[in-house]
DNA sequence: CATGAATGAGTATTCATTCAT
DNA sequence: CATGAATGAATACTCATTCAT
């Protein structure tokens, strides 16, 4: 027998699966989305395919389809739940943020910590970057969504005089690109420090290379 | 006839192949590219196939191989192509900086306008970005290589005290992560403005959202 | 209608479809088989695709890979059965046997009738020998084994002194060899007779020319 | 560049071109044969392409086709040159035979010495056992042809009275499947030893395993 | 005769999706 | 709802063969 390809034979799986089948009755679509993170993290999204994701599972082809109409699908499902778990996050911090540079760098923070702790969510959300076909927006939708927001407030500070009039949407940009980079050097580096980075990157956006003082 | 059997005899196809031949013969691997090209901002790298590329050509299946050994040999011969271009660009921008300032502006600039310039190289560097399995960088080799000279450039100029003492792996990943969101940006606006991009771009860096004033 | 567009809708093919799932479930991993006898037995191991076993079938080309992953894998089936049935025969024979003389030449009469009741599987043999890189053993799992036990009868013959004192490895290949080429001799005539056939064998075997007498 | 791919760009080639062309001028067509030995050696019959033969060559794929038609051509001169080379030897060596006895020896010890001493010719004969789609007849013409010979040769002996009356077919046979069982088995063991191997068959062959005492 | 780029039919294999059970 | 065998379009890649030079 082959070891790639690890197979069970029908009957080797009825014991667990009878168990199984009972605690997962409910949450076979919660099965579904935990394999599907893992596989993409690993595989990328363009590598995986719906039977990885299956497979991983002990549930069967036609089960999928069931829950979701395609790997799409599933991949909406997983970036949705990371967005709206990110996004309460960022609105909750800014609460506490006194003013317009406590509020970037709450955001960074928050930002930076959440992927720092989920490592694989934050390799399946570059997995995203690039899908096929998809060209138009790169970002997924939850990213495209918390960067509207991101906006408003730039717009709504410029309007209080909080900070200098400018380009609003190049400013957004730049606090996304500036978040990505930065997250990305920061998860190679070890050990990871998320306020380090938080701070690098405020005094960055607030002051420039002046401001970036180690 | 039979549908299945459909061979066409050698000498049915003699007419139009001698032109075919003749005229190609040194320039069927620029086709190639020049069809990749297009495919891959169109699809996507991971959308592409072998087929979609020689489809939109006028040479048989096999010929692709007499050039390529697969769809991501066309990617990095596109690529190189590009990160040579810019290469040099950028290193003729350098000559002619007087300042650290200056530098970083000509940088930006060369690079907003080469991509404003090649909207269709531009959506090809996009579809790069999360390439299958390549999860570890997604940068492509001659990001990388042009970041890491800038890197280099960085910490120069930080030994000559020209800019202040900072972490200069962070600084890095921000100049690429501002230059990429910006472009985006810009590339979505119309008119498209390399100028103005690279004015806030190098401002922001420079001096923060204070120096980025419109 | 277009030709190369000739996708045909799920449901145009529901009514045969239900008749040809319900009646082959169990036993599509047979009609593989038979077609794939018939196949190798017609074209030879080297010249049989995979294409040309399923296309003898009225399953759909994936079918076949999910009861075999390779045209190896299923030649390996077909032979394995043959050589199982061969081996079976063959002790059977081996109990009656009276003397070494007689073991010889009921060996020889079960493997001739064997073959000569199964024109088919014959002609699947002889497109064994010589598979492509397989230089090494040119007879197949099944047929060397058979050689194996048989060299052990052999031996054993030899310690109980009820044969000279040989080499043994000359004598089972030359039992082999016998074998073989009286069996294509023996293949090729109307009407095939396997007593006369194992009768010449084992004289042969047991006495030379001079015992080889007609 | 890839290491797999081994192809010399043109101009590396031109130097030693020149003078291969001019010496081979008159023998590229041994220059095939020999690569074509050596391959069909290696990979056996089915496993070879044409392309590997000629890779083996400083020849261009073209040039194959001024020589030979295809694959089967080539091998058919491989092993017309083989039978020509035996069936001299085997002349000559029956010749100096006092009897029958006799020549039976000295026609294996001819064709055990000839494999013997051209171990890579033995592994191409092997390799033509099997053949695609010929699987009429798996000897090859000139096994064929010297399996006619060898037939006349006995029957003539049977009628002068050398040897006792039999199955002609069924002897010729034999003296065949004795000879390639025996070959396999002495090109197994070191040393090789084709007297030891003559000696042997030709015994068995006249007596049986009485007569085929070590 | 030699060359080697071009050809395109052919092969193995994968995979999303359906559907009878 | 769950199952998983069946489906067949689609893909990457090979290779014998042709033919303009």
């Amino acid at each position: 027998m082959n070891i790639e390809n690890n197979k069970v034979s029908p009957s080797n799986r009825v014991g667990n699966r009878a168990n199984k089948r009972a605690s997962n009755r409910a949450s076979n679509r919660d099965a579904i989305l935990v394999a599907a993170r893992a596989v993409f993290a690993e595989l990328g999204y363009g590598g995986a395919t719906v039977r990885d994701i299956i497979r991983r599972t002990d549930l069967a082809t036609g089960t999928f389809y069931n829950y979701f109409t395609n790997k799409e699908e599933v991949f909406e499902a997983l970036s949705n739940e990371t967005g709206e778990e990110l996004r309460a996050l960022l609105s909750e911090a800014r609460k506490n943020a006194g003013n317009f540079e406590q509020f970037i760098e709450a955001s960074y923070l928050t930002y930076f910590t959440y992927y720092a702790e989920r490592p694989e969510t934050y390799r399946l959300m570059r997995s995203n970057r690039g899908r096929d076909g998809d060209n138009s927006n790169m970002k997924g939708p939850q990213v495209t969504a918390g960067l509207a927001e991101m906006r408003q407030d730039i717009e709504r500070a410029m309007k209080l005089r909080m900070i200098p009039q400018n380009d609003a949407g190049f400013l957004t940009a730049t606090i996304g690109g500036v978040a990505f980079s930065i997250l990305d050097e920061m998860m190679e580096r070890n050990p990871i420090d998320p306020h380090h980075a938080a701070r690098f990157a405020a005094n960055l956006f607030m002051r420039g290379i002046d401001g970036a003082v180690e």
